[in-house]
RNA sequence: GGCCAGAUAGCUCAGUUGGUAGAGCAGGGGACUGAAAAUCCCCGUGUCGGCAGUUCGAUUCUGCCUCUGGCCA
């Protein structure tokens, strides 16, 4: 139902291999690469791992992010890693245009790309396309956010409503992040958002091929949450909050950046203000990498088309994987 | 062993002048287009510790029991 009559060259597949946060998916594309080799004959170049990861862009957000570590990444290289400073902003559209670039290159050196991670947004916006909106703009930004304060939800609300009716019914006016970026559009470009939603083009219409997509979810939350209660231990273990500490002593870093936002870190910047205890800290920091993958199974659950293997040992899931492509 | 205070949602607690109960946190469901590990929306039935008594009716009053904490021996 993916194929692309555009292309049918067999070598030009995209993997896309999803997951909630702690189920082991760098495990599983390095398994897969492992097995590349033997497997997936059309693939001379074995595979290439292109990381779907909204914190892992950042350099320096190593421990809390769960980057693969340096000796994995020799071994297996992941692109899309380390590719901004944590000063900077990194976007969807940058995701989508920097994953198009991976993907091509890819298929020149007869590697099968596989994209894996758990920002959702940025694999739903990868496959089904991206508006071609304008950039943000801090100063409009700014006075929106202040009328947003001064003047309330509901006057903004109205506002969008009347300028793009469609944008309006699908944005709370509570959600100010949202709100706010529909009016910045309209501004910017003098058209609604929701017209240009409309003119984004598909995987299929950028590149063709042939996509298949899997998503490791588990049968039963528990194990994962007791995973991730685990994992947030050995990342303090492993010297997780000097990690954070380095960041914050650079002085020019923020909370109110998308890189110190990431789960973890804004609550381990918040331990290192004073502004809560350690215990505290620890306990929000899993409790809000639990609602993290919470989350994502919301997206996974309402994805069509996706195939959903159950959590299992990263060689066995591989190997399933293998096996769906192959099929194909 | 004696005295006192507790025992109510997964946790911390409120409350019911006797008509079977509600906050915070945790948790669950959902939305998602240049911040998305973000942002936002919705969701509270639980033998009110157990057994008996009084009562039309007990989580609420009484008695006994069990457990927990404190004080005294």
């Amino acid at each position: 139902m993916l194929c692309s009559i555009v292309d049918n060259n067999p070598a030009h597949h995209i993997l896309i291999l999803l997951g909630p946060t702690a189920v082991g998916k760098t495990a599983v594309a390095c398994a897969l690469s492992d097995v590349a080799a033997s497997r997936l004959p059309s693939f001379p170049g074995g595979v290439h791992i292109i990381s779907v990861d909204s914190a892992m862009v950042y350099r320096g957000l190593d421990i809390g992010s769960a980057k693969p570590s340096q000796a994995e990444q020799v071994q297996y290289p992941h692109a899309l890693i380390d590719i901004c400073d944590p000063s900077q902003v990194y976007t969807a559209a940058d995701f989508v245009s920097d994953a198009d670039r991976e993907i091509e290159q890819a298929w020149t050196r007869g590697q099968l790309p596989v994209l894996v991670g758990g920002t959702m947004l940025y694999a739903r916006r990868f496959i089904e396309g991206i508006a071609p909106l304008p950039s943000s703009d801090e100063d409009l930004r700014s006075d929106l956010s202040e009328r947003y304060a001064r003047e309330g939800a509901d006057v903004l609300h109205a506002e969008l409503a009347a300028a793009d009716p469609q944008a309006a019914a699908q944005i709370h006016p509570h959600n100010a992040q949202r709100l706010l970026r529909a009016l910045e559009v309209i501004t910017l470009s003098g058209q609604p958002i929701s017209k240009q939603w409309s003119e984004q083009m598909s995987w299929q219409d950028r590149l063709g091929g042939l996509l298949h997509t899997a998503a490791i979810v588990p049968l039963d939350r528990t194990p994962l949450y007791d995973r991730i209660e685990q994992r947030f231990d050995a990342m303090l273990e492993a010297g997780f909050v000097e990690e954070v500490s380095r960041l914050q002593a650079r002085g020019d870093l923020s909370p109110q950046l998308p890189s110190i936002r990431a789960v973890g870190y804004r609550q381990c910047w918040a331990f290192l203000a004073g502004e809560i205890d350690e215990a505290t800290f620890r306990q929000q920091a899993i409790v809000a990498t639990r609602r993290l993958a919470k989350r994502q199974m919301t997206w996974l659950r309402s994805w069509k088309n996706i195939q959903q293997i159950p959590w299992g040992d990263p060689q066995a899931l591989a190997m399933q994987v293998v096996g769906q492509i192959m099929a194909r």
